[in-house]
DNA sequence: CAGTAAACGAGACGGTACGTCCCGTCTTATG
DNA sequence: CATAAGACGGGACGTACCGTCTCGTTTACTG
């Protein structure tokens, strides 16, 4: 063995990030269906042998390509719950409105449907981007602001759901009326 | 000329409706992706030149396969808001359950995101599915059951995208619990 | 079936031509280690999967593509067994200076020394090629010219033995000096 | 520096044993096309590295694994030509029935019909292989048993064309009967 | 009920992607 | 400084579908 156990070959650095980058920009374009290995290997200049050799199939390198999208904004901290939830909610729809992922979303549901391989990244990625929510939460369930009985998912569902509708189902736009308006039916909801 | 103008020739008859089901069966185990005209002609025993003949593109085949999917269930009628409301929100949930539609939503809304053509088939589908809430929602508004400007997407919005959020999202089991909390929870903010 | 029993599909007459046409190009080139299919392909025009519609191996392509090499030439008549082996040894000797095939003998001897499947090639391109040296011997066997133990193989490899050693073992030169004294041994042996 | 002028490594004189050793074997099995200097790494646990510092091409590799091959038998003295002719005779015959470089020179015969680097390696081992039929030419020649245009060459071609006709063209065995007769037909001719 | 035009199946075709294999070169770290 | 380990780009392999196309053959309507 040539190499010592941590350090990482600069130019396996290098291969990999130049195909996790072409990966990404397929995957915003094209969504999950517009990833072919062949594509990613012309635009990255990285063989295909070597993209072989460092994922062992299109599943594993669009896993990796999705680790680090939705990436946690950073959590408010404005003293209320409702003033929490609404800062997180109107960064959710400013995401949903104009976030590269949020094109992509569809189609790793779709994905998650049917292809197990690709379930678990749509729960990490579920997980990453819902995890302010569980903060804020958590703080407000301390604060005795939130029946006892009220989880992360009651609020998320409350919440998300009806942007996600908004966004992928209706069709319409995410204008800041309807945020607002999500935002106070959820607190006149889960009060 | 051999044809009067608008008999149909039972070949043609019988051919498109092979066709169509095969779709159908594809389309319901695969999703959108999940359907090729080479299978679909494999099959259907119909010859892909046939197929060619009757669509223009595999996005004209898939509108029309799916044309008769989520075909409004009856409009429940109990008497009041929250009775209708809840009758609709179990049917909804049981078909997330359970529909075959439901596995293919995900990806029609995919499709829907960056192909024109299929765009129009999510927008008819979507409004076949949620026209119930609309029905009973002008019911409502007419007894003076609803503040006058909530209208069937603020409805839908308010029940459908917790159900969705959950189905799709946390991919959680839809259980009876949650679709009671979430009927509830819609009551009490849009009374 | 679309298609009367023996005609054939002027594409496919196009296609199996325009490939076995450069097969035999590359074959000439670079001897059987020359011909890749994608080389073929890309040359001919004709797309892999057709080629592989018509043969199912590279081997299979070869041996079609070599089954028009080394074509008997008209087996002369002078009269004499000493006239007839002459001619035909000088042919054998112009071909051997010249032919495209006999740049490309040995990697057929070669690849018949270690794949079967090329065992038969080189079996049928060596019977074509030696084929006149049957005729003339029996004609000169019926003429009572040649002892009658003595058979195509015994003539074939008086005459074409040295001739072969001469072009691909000690690789000089073939002048005629050397064809000219091959077959005077050849028929002092003989006689 | 660490090393005196002529003295070579030991590491370096180990690897290159190794080497050469692998290349033969490879050689061996699967002719020139078998020998790759991947696999010949694998095997003899020599790095790709290593071997291209030794040798610059395959080619050269090839060379000197072939320099040892087609080693000279030692040279009959039966006291006549004829004696001589068929004890040596017998000899390369039996060689081309089972010495393994046999399976290969067809391969190198290809091999210098295109890259110009390996006809010198055909040229010597062709050298080596034939000189003790140049020694027992020049020897009869000497004692008045040849004619005086008679050359190696001529006895080589005479000899030695009809057994690798036999063995590489006709393909069939090469028994001792067809040994003798071409033993006696040379000496027919050569008187 | 015969003729004809349409519908039809078979399948050839050029593309593109797949995932694997092996080539020869080049880089890095070790001993 | 020779070496082992192995990353790298290149390219061929044979397979699977894709959607287009050109055929020769039914087959159902119509005059």
């Amino acid at each position: 063995m040539a190499r010592s156990g941590d350090s990482i070959d600069v130019r396996v650095q290098r291969s990999k990030a130049a195909v996790l980058a072409q990966t990404y920009e397929l995957l915003s374009a094209g969504g999950i269906g517009g990833v072919s290995i062949d594509e990613v290997s012309r635009r990255s200049g990285v063989s295909k042998t070597t993209i072989y050799r460092h994922w062992p199939s299109r599943a594993a390198l669009l896993v990796e390509a999705c680790s680090t999208i939705g990436s946690a904004p950073p959590v408010p901290d404005t003293g209320s719950f409702g003033g929490d939830l609404a800062a997180l909610t109107e960064e959710l729809a400013e995401q949903l409105r104009s976030a590269r992922w949020a094109a992509v979303l569809p189609s790793i549901v779709d994905a998650a449907e049917r292809e197990p391989e690709l379930a678990g990244l749509h729960a990490d990625l579920h997980a990453r981007l819902m995890a302010p929510f569980g903060v804020v939460t958590e703080r407000a369930r301390a604060r005795g602001e939130l029946a006892a009985d009220r989880r992360q998912d009651d609020v998320s569902a409350a919440v998300a759901g009806p942007l996600f509708y908004r966004r992928w189902y209706s069709r319409e736009p995410l204008d800041s009326a309807f945020v607002r308006r999500v935002v106070e039916d959820a607190l006149v909801r889960l009060r």
